[in-house]
DNA sequence: TTGTATGCGTTATCAG
DNA sequence: CTGATAACGCATACAA
């Protein structure tokens, strides 16, 4: 067992015959090295197999290159798929992520941003739950910057990006009203989070503006199991809905599965259906369920920028981006 | 724009009165520190919002409590699930998570390695493709714990956790028969991950152990589309197979859905269909997959556990789990 | 361009 | 139990 640990810059130094501080300038992008001497360290540096400490500089600069992605249900497809896109892109601008997982509590948040600021996380962003003031007070205070994805949440510091799920709701009621539809029913969890209740609201709303009531179901947390409940609630009422937007893709892909094997109803000609997020399986032939499309790139290229951005810019600390309406044949017509 | 950062133990310490390394040993398990000054420090490093730097904590104690998680395709069902057992479990043991998002080439994972010396992560766990031997010796040189999953590979060092992929392949082989199946196919993907390819040779051989011939059929990577590919191979043949055993669920449901959706075909009347991995989709009733379920929970226990031990046990450095049989209705019988 | 000296926030050692 | 002091590995201001 070697108790011997890491290579340092000064073991390194000495193999090349030079100053520690040589080392240092060597690995640090902007300095001013010969290239004699430069390549002299390089040499050294990998027979040695020296690699820089990052523990070490982020403790010097101040700036440890770590950014925090706070997230519960990763397994969840919506999840994973905005937690790759971060993950890479950070990676690709030279950050790395450390990936703190909770549960649905708002204190396992708190939790995981006091994790942030023990290893002086650049930066935290979070995906789910919502952090107590103070807290998050804290890490500004200390220079962490914030990002806040579909939190809706209108503190002053962190960068907060939104949909427009309002409007994406009143889209897809107008769809559904094109359709020949006149009995509307929303699917939602009982989770009550902001873009969640969002898209109810902008629902609800919208059918209003057309002469239409909305059947509101909700049940449990937001997956599969809860769709097909929900689809329980609302095909057993003694007048069927004949569209149902979903809250997300996960609730509708288990209402039409309920619709479908326990209902016997066919989709879209007994009844339309529209979810929210395009997960991978909404394109599966099985189910080619029109949906609002989570740009889960762009929403990982905008927090990026923003953080390599070192200035603070006030103005542009709250962005809302487009949901475009991804066409399949859950809906009729087209 | 603060530009003064966080609080440092020397700030805490004047507040309480008492000396830094008072404060040091407040916040070290295991330290002696009398109740009054202990209280004297909480109370302070509350006021002051104090919270211990682990990058200066790791320094000194050559121990970062960071594991790195190599992963590609991370937006997938089963490594994401996986992702989410294995984050779960290092935080409840103290650890916290860095993940490294990779290509599909061995390339990126030195990448990802290399980060992890940097950041001086404790251990690294690799889910996906196979670092370059001279690679993992440096981190295993330096004091770094390796641990390899379904990669199958027989060097010394890391902890190798794998499934039983021959015997599960042969398990379903039998079941085949068993529901009156004689034209057995296997549906893999050209990404020749040593855990697909097990299963593939130990289908194969069993089937010929049962006196019947195995059609191979591989295409692209291993995703849903895929799975769509291989049916259409598949199902154009002159004699169509009466059983595909595919090498993961999302092959799996992709073939299904070809197999229903476009070759009007009758699962599991016509041809029965497995699968591996057991991810959730597996369970919904559109696919009601039978297939052989990774533990998922298991593995990350065993990662984690071996992590905790600090003795190295050569024997123990290798594990194979059971990969349980879930049985559904996607084939006959039961 | 190079080397020297100093400090970053901790913890471990040792004397009291 | 407590406090002073020396590391840990690195980056940088400063002098050469």
């Amino acid at each position: 067992m070697s108790q011997k640990l890491f290579v340092s810059a000064q073991e390194v130094a000495e193999k090349a015959g030079v100053s520690r501080s040589a080392v240092s300038r060597t690995f640090t992008s902007g300095a001013s090295v010969s290239p004699k001497t430069r390549q002299k360290v390089l040499d050294a540096a990998e027979v040695l197999g020296y690699h820089v400490n990052h523990l070490a500089r982020g403790l010097m600069r101040n700036e440890s290159g770590i950014v925090c992605l706070i997230v519960s249900d990763i397994g969840t497809p919506y999840r994973s798929a905005m937690t790759r896109a971060l993950t890479q892109q950070l990676q690709n601008s030279g950050k790395v992520a450390m990936l703190i997982n909770t549960d649905r509590s708002d204190d396992s948040v708190d939790l995981a941003l006091r994790q942030a600021i023990r290893y002086r996380a650049d930066a935290s962003i979070i995906l789910s739950g919502l952090p107590d003031k103070s807290i998050t007070d804290l890490c500004l205070k200390n220079g962490q910057r914030l990002v806040l994805i579909n939190r809706d949440d209108d503190s002053e510091g962190p960068l907060k990006i939104n949909l427009d799920d309002e409007d994406a709701a009143a889209r897809i009621a107008t769809a559904f009203v094109r359709a020949g539809c006149r009995k509307l029913a929303f699917a939602n969890s009982q989770a009550g989070t902001p873009s969640l209740m969002a898209r109810e609201r902008g629902f609800v709303a919208a059918a209003k503006a057309l002469g239409l009531d909305v059947i509101v179901e909700r049940f449990g947390h937001t997956g599969y199991e809860s769709g097909r409940v929900v689809a329980q609630q609302l095909l057993t009422r003694k007048e069927r809905p004949d569209a149902v937007f979903c809250a997300t893709d996960l609730l509708a892909c288990g209402f039409m599965d309920a619709a479908r094997h326990q209902f016997s109803m066919s989709i879209p000609d007994q009844i339309c259906v529209a979810g929210f997020d395009d997960i991978e399986q909404a394109s599966w032939s099985s189910y080619q369920l029109t949906t609002f499309a989570q740009p889960v790139d762009m929403i990982a290229r905008e927090t990026v920028s923003w953080l390599a951005g070192d200035t603070v810019q006030p103005e542009s600390q709250s962005v809302c981006l487009h949901a475009d309406l991804v066409w399949r044949t859950s809906i009729r017509g087209g």
